[in-house]
RNA sequence: GCGCCCAUAGCUCAGUUGGAUAGAGCGUUGGCCUCCGGAGCCAAAGGUCGCAGGUUCGAAUCCUGCUGGGCGUACCA
């Protein structure tokens, strides 16, 4: 139980008896010890518009303040106005208790309690197989979904995609092309015909599989095809964790009908015209600069349709939270879709699109350009192979989703033995051998330990950090930015590495081995819960 | 041209509703293993937070302009 609910109501309280503006009170951890531990900066905010000196504010709303001894030990006032705490180790020790009695629910939220959440994520179409590209946004998508459900939500994942547009057709040609080549004729790839490997694949296996005299627009070239790719996709995913519970084909959208009817909707609201043998959407009266074409003169849609289609879909299913995974070429299609339905009368506000940047490769030193039809890109089952899938997980969600990614193959390679990964993973590792290592000693983890034992500076530093997790959780929840919880761990783990060197966890001493026994179990808990979030194993050895 | 994103140590990046001395890893230099795993710890060096203004008690963070880069700006998806 976070002490901030607590200080905030005492600082509200305060600053109302002494008739100073209402403002919503924050409250941060300190960076500097010499702070204390937490600080709030109200007094600087509020004495501005109370025409008052910030410092002088600030003593009299610490004069107003009677805080409970056994949580705040020590409240001081720092220029120019800062309010910092200091909190008591007996807090430090109920956490301690909290944590070992709740185990893996400690830090859980419950704001998602009862609603429901849709996660979209990867979509990718099956004409070849993942990219390291797709491959952060599996990684981003899944680890966006496991916090919703670290928070109680019921969450999901669902994947959309087109087996029915130009690009598969062109995939069937390509696969054809190559079976006749696999059998002697001199057929040509189309021009743009898809290059890789694993078209010739597919066409050994068609023939094995069909023979060898199908004719050239046989069906089973697209559907072979299909399935393969959507095979390799899954397991691909399934080596790092990924499963989807729904996937959605845009076809269904056409013979359910939902595509006519959508157009249909949007001309009774008048946002629909014709002109030059196409069918247009006119965002211009939505405040855009351009209008958009729906329907091409040739009677097909374009991408846009199927996608406002889809979202209505979704919205449809009721979900509290609709989130949306693209990479930054996706951004400006998106807001075409708000708007269709926002014209339509929907509520978009259960919507949230999250845009991750490009991840360039680089492979001594230079750029590796990707196109998943020249099959020049390197697949993300090859990183896999590679690297192992926790470090691919834990590179791509160390991370902002806003950075554009430099990933140096090479050195990724090279330097896999120092890769912050296997430095979190040595802690969990680490703490589990020294359990062991008691347990062969006669020490048996016991909740009978007496915690004001835990006295080095290295020992309540630990503590405090462990304080936090809740809060990051709830902040990982807020902004979905899921590198907070790696970042929160890998200082974690810091702060348990240097315990370590300080401090002999099994010792003569049984009361303080106990203690500490208990300390390092609370640590593991924690890692445990963030490395489960983020996808990455906890190695009991390594 | 217009729109979105980015620019922080030699390199890759953290720094999230504006806070106190801008951090980490890699790389470089120098220390620490009779004892729970050295995949670890400690220390040093390394910064005009792209540039120039502005707002503020306070700016890497917000605003404006500029420079440089990524992605869009299709009757491709």
């Amino acid at each position: 139980m976070s002490l901030k609910p607590y200080l905030i109501q005492a600082l509200t309280e305060a600053t109302k008896a002494l008739d100073l503006p209402a403002v919503a009170v924050r409250i941060a951890p300190s960076k500097n010890p010499k702070f204390g531990d937490l600080s709030t900066n109200l007094a600087l905010i509020v004495a501005k518009p109370a025409g008052k000196n910030p410092y002088d504010t600030a003593l009299a709303i610490k004069g107003r303040l009677s805080l409970d001894a056994d949580k705040i030990a020590e409240v001081t006032v720092t220029p120019p106005g800062f309010i910092n705490f200091k909190l008591s180790e007996h807090y430090y020790y109920g956490l301690l208790a909290t944590i070992l009695n709740e185990g893996r629910g400690f830090g859980r939220g419950t704001s998602g309690k009862g609603k429901s959440a849709n996660v979209e994520f990867v979509s990718a179409n099956p004409t070849g197989p993942l990219t390291v590209g797709h491959g952060r946004q599996a990684v981003l998508g899944d680890t966006v979904a496991n916090i919703l459900e670290w928070h109680g939500f019921d969450v999901t994942r669902e994947y959309y995609y087109n087996d029915a547009g130009r690009q598969m057709r062109l995939l069937a040609e390509s696969v054809a092309a190559r079976y006749y080549q696999e059998l002697g004729r001199d057929v040509p790839l189309p021009e743009d015909g898809y290059q890789g490997e694993y078209i010739v694949e597919i066409a050994r296996q068609i023939i094995n599989r069909l023979g060898d005299n199908l004719s050239p627009g046989d069906p089973s070239f697209r559907r072979e095809a299909e399935k393969h790719i959507f095979n390799n996709i899954k397991a691909t995913l399934t080596r790092m964790g990924i499963e989807h519970d729904r996937f959605t084909n845009e076809k269904s959208f056409y013979e359910s009908g939902a595509i006519t009817e959508f157009i249909n909707d949007l001309r009774a609201k008048g946002f629909i015209y014709e002109a030059e043998g196409a069918v247009w959407f006119k965002t211009t009266a939505l405040g855009k600069t351009q209008d958009r074409v729906l329907i091409k003169s040739t009677g097909e849609p374009t991408y846009r349709l199927p996608d406002m289609v889809y979202h209505r879909n979704k919205l449809e299913r009721g979900y509290e939270l609709i989130i949306d995974i693209f990479g930054a070429d996706h951004q400006d299609t998106y807001p075409d879709v708000l708007i269709a339905l926002e014209a339509l009368g929907y509520d978009i506000s259960p919507i949230r699109v999250l845009i991750h940047q490009f991840v360039t490769l680089v492979r001594s030193g230079e750029k590796v350009k990707m196109s998943t039809r020249k099959a020049t890109f390197i697949t993300l089952e090859e990183l896999i192979d590679e690297l192992g899938p926790d470090v691919v997980r834990f590179f791509f969600i160390m991370r902002g989703m806003n950075s554009h990614l430099n990933f140096d193959l090479d050195l990724a390679a090279d330097q896999s033995e120092k890769n912050p990964v296997f430095y979190l993973q040595y802690a969990h590792a680490r703490i589990v051998n020294i359990i062991r290592h008691g347990e062969n000693l006669g020490y048996e983890f016991t909740k009978d330990y007496d915690p004001t034992l835990l006295k080095h500076p290295s020992e309540l530093a630990l503590l405090k950090k462990l304080d936090q997790f809740p809060d990051i959780m709830s902040t990982a929840l807020e902004i979905l930015e899921p590198q907070i919880v790696a970042n929160y761990l890998l200082s974690l783990a810091t702060h348990f590495h240097k315990f370590y060197t300080e401090c002999r966890v099994i010792t003569e001493n049984h009361p303080l081995s106990q203690a500490r026994l208990a300390l390092i179990s609370a640590v593991r808990i924690v890692l445990n819960s963030g490395l489960k979030l983020l996808g990455v194993n906890a190695p009991e050895r390594m």
